[in-house]
DNA sequence: CGAGTACTTGACCCAGATCAAGCCATGTGG
DNA sequence: CCACATGGCTTGATCTGGGTCAAGTACTCG
């Protein structure tokens, strides 16, 4: 009930306080990097975007479906992923508030994965053609989506470089719950099996590895909940593939 | 001496017909996908741009450069990649013809890799802010450019997956000589070291695989000389990869 | 409270890394 | 024109990180 409060605050006000969400703690601080930058102000003067509320495992989208539109995330998580032809899923990436899906159908006009919803969300849809018109008069839009695409680009590749299941741990969880001061408590929306999936680790590597951190004192965890303990020891083993 | 002749050809005429280079048989075959896409004729008008030689090894550019334009493959071909902490090379990506480099540039305004000629090679540096002002009044040219970005996003995520060592050497074959027609010999610009980095794989396990594709009547490879016998055969093995 | 699902832990195995020669082409000096 | 370096490529032997298989154990929800 705390998470439905929540949620249409944020509804509201896009723009939100740096206050923490009461069921998480993870959900609105990415919110704080302000969604495109601040070019935010002139995307709602003049786009004609509606929001979107999907409840848990609810799809958002459908690969090859057609591409018409950007999603902003407001409240809530998401996951996107690929099936392969023998029935594998395979996520390429978590969306926590101010994330932009849908970047991967601009090329071929559909898009190229599915989008789901972690939990119950709510996002923005932004026309694309209309994003387009307004890149013209809005100053600084046009410079916004590129800065966007380029390091949703960086993020990408730096995955793909052939870290240790220790170092591709470690960088997870600072980069999921690594704006919260060291002990304060997060609770990670996916199960994981995802974790494990979108780090190409198995399952029970996952596992293991968040023991060991554990015994090591670098983390709290007890099943999804999780809290940082020391964050310099995981920037040290996550270092390898930070420093990209 | 050839390749020069070939390199002066492409500068004063940067659409070239689908005619094989002769000293490789693989520069220009990107160029036919036109730069980017139709919007070059609308670049070349408004743009400012300036052509650079490079000659083998050269840096093109330096990881925290200033980024102040993007690079478009005229002729030959770079590499663009990290060095960690450790000095170990990442390669990131090859790029020949038609290829657009510094994409990575664009979030922080510096670039967030290296990148080097691996032969001679030609480039076609375009301002980014001119080009930025061009999309306002080059129809087409902004779409062009997302769909450029959108393309690399996807790249990057499908080099992500965790495909084993044949799925990647397959997909790199195919990506690499792919448009040519069966037995037509490539030479590749780039040792195996480099292909090995770039996949994630040891020189050896790329080495191993080469002869065993050989041995299977796949392709034809004598060191740096390549060329595909079985193009349905590589696609086999390609496949899982591919799929997305 | 029972059933199903998520998570953890242990034992074993394998793809691919690493280590170590050899091989072949190109270049260099005598 | 021939030793003989030099660096890239190939091949073989061995090792290991993390996957797979198989049991538990602990939440969660009806």
């Amino acid at each position: 009930m705390l998470s439905i409060d929540t949620q249409s605050r944020a509804v509201s006000a896009p723009r939100v306080s740096q206050a923490q969400c009461h069921s998480c703690g993870l959900r609105e601080q990415c919110l704080v990097a302000t969604a495109l930058n601040d070019s935010e102000d002139g995307i709602s003067r003049g786009l004609r975007s509606s929001r979107l509320r999907l409840k848990q495992t609810e799809p958002l989208y459908w690969r090859d479906d057609g591409f018409s539109a950007l999603f902003l995330v407001v409240s809530g998580s998401l996951k996107s992923y690929n099936v392969d032809l023998d029935g594998n899923e395979r996520v390429r990436g978590f969306h926590f508030p101010g994330s932009l899906l849908g970047l991967d159908g601009i090329e071929r006009g559909r898009h190229r994965c599915h989008a789901a919803a972690l939990e119950d969300s709510v996002v923005c849809r932004m026309p694309f053609e209309q994003l387009l018109g307004l890149c013209v008069s809005v100053s600084g839009l046009q410079a916004a989506l590129f800065r966007r695409m380029s390091r949703e680009l960086i993020h990408a590749e730096t995955l793909a470089g052939d870290y240790s299941a220790a170092e591709r741990v470690a960088t997870f969880i600072l980069e999921t719950a690594g704006e919260l001061r060291d002990g304060t408590p997060v609770k990670l929306p996916m199960p994981r099996r995802d974790i494990a999936n979108y780090l190409r680790l198995a399952t029970e590597t996952v596992s293991r590895i968040m023991t060991d951190f554990r015994a090591r004192g670098l983390i709290e965890c007890r099943g999804r909940q999780i809290s940082i303990r020391d964050r310099d020891g995981l920037r040290v083993i996550a270092e390898p593939s930070l420093s990209n």
